[in-house]
DNA sequence: TCAAAAGTGTTAAAAATACACCCATGG
DNA sequence: CCATGGGTGTATTTTTAACACTTTTGA
């Protein structure tokens, strides 16, 4: 055994090492996660996450983002490292250690769509996810886990939205990440007195009703309370 | 572009994945971390965390415990994956991923000297920790952190307490983790009340001062209560 | 009898929750 | 004029924070 070990970290075994990107987007209504049609075996024509092997000469998080640009055209989206999965056999090839990360991409950006039409992709509602190739169902999984506990301790549900976007939008996005409703003026009342939303002069424009006041989310000062000792917490 | 990520997933480049681990102890007073002394280049006698090359058969979690048990003797302890570490240049010979775990160790357990005096093996307190091989410093850094952010919402300190132990010594552990005072009633009444804490009907043996009592962290009632959506906070 | 840590409750402040109606707009 | 979502305040409960003295024990 001891000497096994020895020799082990003589010769250490070379394996591959992937990146795969769980991004995540919102409408009005759910939580949604980009996904991509595998074109060749193993697992041809099933749906699975955008992602691929590490280079030689770059770090996990450029692997990642040169993945997810190549494969889905997003880029400068928030992007965070995940969990790594490394289980042999949950590539039926070779052993492949998966660095897995979630992103957050606003909906809105058509970029994802004029960039999927070619490569085989699609927003599916999480909830509603085909089955996926590889590991990738346990990799979502865990990241909704992620994002679920997330959201209430950082400001990151701001990067799902718009950069102007109205109370009730977010409330959605928060109310879909945790998965329960929550109380509109108590939201409200909390969110605007972290200080940290902008409000605008402007309003949503072409609703069939009341039309809500628009806000933005003030980077500069949420770095500033962080630096000064200020925690987020909703 | 294109053609160049076409090949690179056709003949992905192998490289080397390694697994660190962050052992965690905590004596009366301070949070403290097991280190191994090199025996060879790179960083020859520079102190580092125990860990080595993944095999080709073997999960993460194993390659982990494996390397535990080598390097230090320990097993059967708390162990939770932290973050994949992959810059290029993190180890001058080569590409090596490495991906860390972060462990929590009962101090009293004197199976670690036993098991670590031939190999150069010792704690320190984290606080003064000597500069370490490779990346090692930012990974401590990365596993106090989450350390302090875990300690608050899942009831992992008592891992670092042996079965029995003092309210005393829970609250100092805290304190130890969290880096701040508590307040010892304070402490007291909200610990007790979760309920997960077994009134043990023994004292402390052999102290120049009044006998604290004992008390066990009752998992089976925790994981009742985990499962019926309690939610464990401190 | 002294030193050292164990043990124990109350009060005040702050935060979280529950809850219902009027308003503005476009169709 | 009506359907749709926007916007607003108060009272209650729960949680947190601050705080000091008496008890037990061994040396």
């Amino acid at each position: 055994m001891y000497t096994t070990s020895r020799r082990a970290r003589k010769t250490p075994p070379r394996l591959s090492v992937c990146v795969d990107c769980v991004v995540f987007g919102c409408d009005e209504a759910e939580l949604q996660a980009l996904l991509i049609r595998r074109a060749a075996p193993p697992y041809e024509g099933r749906w699975a996450l955008p992602g691929g092997f590490v280079r030689g000469d770059e770090t996990l998080d450029a692997a990642a983002r040169r993945e997810l640009e190549e494969e889905t055209g997003l880029r400068g989206v928030f992007l965070e490292q995940l969990y790594t999965f490394g289980a042999p056999g949950r590539d039926p090839r070779r052993r492949v250690v998966s660095v897995a990360y979630y992103a957050l991409a606003p909906l809105s950006d058509h970029r994802v769509r004029a960039a999927t039409d070619a490569r085989d992709a699609a927003w599916f509602a999480v909830a509603a996810a085909p089955p996926l190739a590889f590991d990738h169902d346990e990799i979502l999984a865990t990241a909704r886990q992620r994002l679920r506990g997330k959201v209430r301790y950082q400001p990151i549900g701001f990067e799902l939205l718009p950069p102007r976007f109205t109370l009730t939008q977010l409330q959605r996005l928060y109310e879909a990440a945790l998965g329960q409703p929550l109380d509109k003026r108590n939201f409200r009342k909390k969110v605007l007195a972290m200080g940290l939303l902008e409000e605008l002069d402007e309003t949503q424009q072409d609703v069939a009703h009341r039309a809500a006041r628009l806000y933005r989310f003030d980077r500069k000062r949420y770095r500033q309370l962080t630096n000064s000792g200020f925690n987020f917490e909703l």
